[in-house]
DNA sequence: GATCCAATATACTGGGTAGTATATTTATTT
DNA sequence: AAATAAATATACTACCCAGTATATTGGATC
């Protein structure tokens, strides 16, 4: 790639980071294009050249939010190695640092749904459900060979989801607990939840 | 209050209840006075009778909300009758129930706080902290009295909202699931997960 | 340093929608 | 049933903002 392609392909990546900035605390329809220019110190034409239109903005906020989320834990589910407690406590781990790590992302990711098309709500509730579903095989797995007790592989699945993608409206980087304490804390217990067997 | 206060009362009902409807399935912002209107087959002046702006409609359905939601819940967090096991799980099970049973309000809380005045996000807030104060102080009784055993009872009392609150997003009335077998099933789970002694 | 091209700004258009002033219908009172 | 009042519709205004046509600037090439 030329160092022109370079540049412009930065330039993109500078308009996502203030429109997700202000999604995040605006939200995706107060949000201006005005208002992204403002915050980069440029004009509208400016976004226009890197993105066809506002909705296209959200779209690959979307996309690009998705990928850094999930990719690499649905690895971690596909992953065989190792027993069940073992993988759902590195799981749990993992989605809840990544959870706090794109935590602007993952608001609005949460909140700015019905903003996109009926076409990608569709995409990304299936992919949801899909990595819901993998993580209740997973627990199933753990409920059949005795290492976990649960009644309801895919509600407790849901529940975990629940609890994990819940915790970037409330936990604070400068509160009193470390992201390495939360994590440790919530995947202890989503282990209870399953009714793991604890050493 | 006369029969035409009851009449009035009862069209700013319909107003809100229309309006919530496409709140929950298009958005606030994207949601017309005109819409709402249409939905009752009626036009804009009425509307404005009984609400001053768009914005009201909204604040009085959040107000109306946390009052069905919470008011009974917090009730039953106040209630030291009863081994903190027991309080948790008929806690758990109510709150369950209220969130399917006020989805698409629960819905619209967790999505369109961002539509709201800065002063009413902070008061909303204010009282989910509150709320899960309370039941954070229901585990610590349960973990100090030996029926827990929990590391963080404010974590776990997080936990458990983001595990019930999230159900709106997946439940369906039309699944394989009664409401009784969801909140029977996630109690359960809330009990694992505060690691309550089991019988 | 003149020419050209790309990047970006200025200035504009059009559509949509919140809110309102005025007209009309419907109900109430006498 | 005429007069009055209340409820609601029609018709309008004003503004905001997404998107664009045109102008300008700044850097690359000769």
């Amino acid at each position: 790639m030329s160092v022109k392609q370079h540049i412009k392909e930065y330039k993109r990546e500078l308009v996502l980071e203030a429109a997700a900035k202000l999604f995040y605390e605006k939200g995706f329809q107060k949000t201006t294009i005005d208002d992204i220019g403002a915050a980069l110190g440029v004009t509208k034409p400016f976004i226009y050249t890197y993105f066809e239109n506002k909705y296209a903005i959200l779209e690959q906020l979307f996309d690009q939010s998705y990928g850094d989320l999930y990719v690499d834990l649905t690895q971690v589910l596909n992953d065989k190695k190792g027993s069940a407690k073992d993988r759902l406590q590195r799981f749990v781990a993992l989605y809840v640092a990544k959870n706090i790590e794109y935590q602007k992302f993952s608001a609005i990711m949460l909140e700015e749904e019905k903003s996109l098309s009926s076409k990608k709500i569709g995409d990304i509730r299936r992919k949801q459900r899909d990595f819901d579903a993998r993580l209740a095989r997973l627990i199933e797995e753990g409920a059949s060979n005795g290492e976990f007790h649960v009644s309801d592989p895919m509600i407790a699945s849901l529940a975990i989801s629940g609890m994990v993608r819940w915790t970037h409206r409330w936990y604070s980087p400068q509160g009193r607990l470390s992201v390495a304490d939360l994590t440790r804390t919530m995947s202890d217990l989503a282990l209870n939840l399953v009714g793991c067997v604890r050493a």
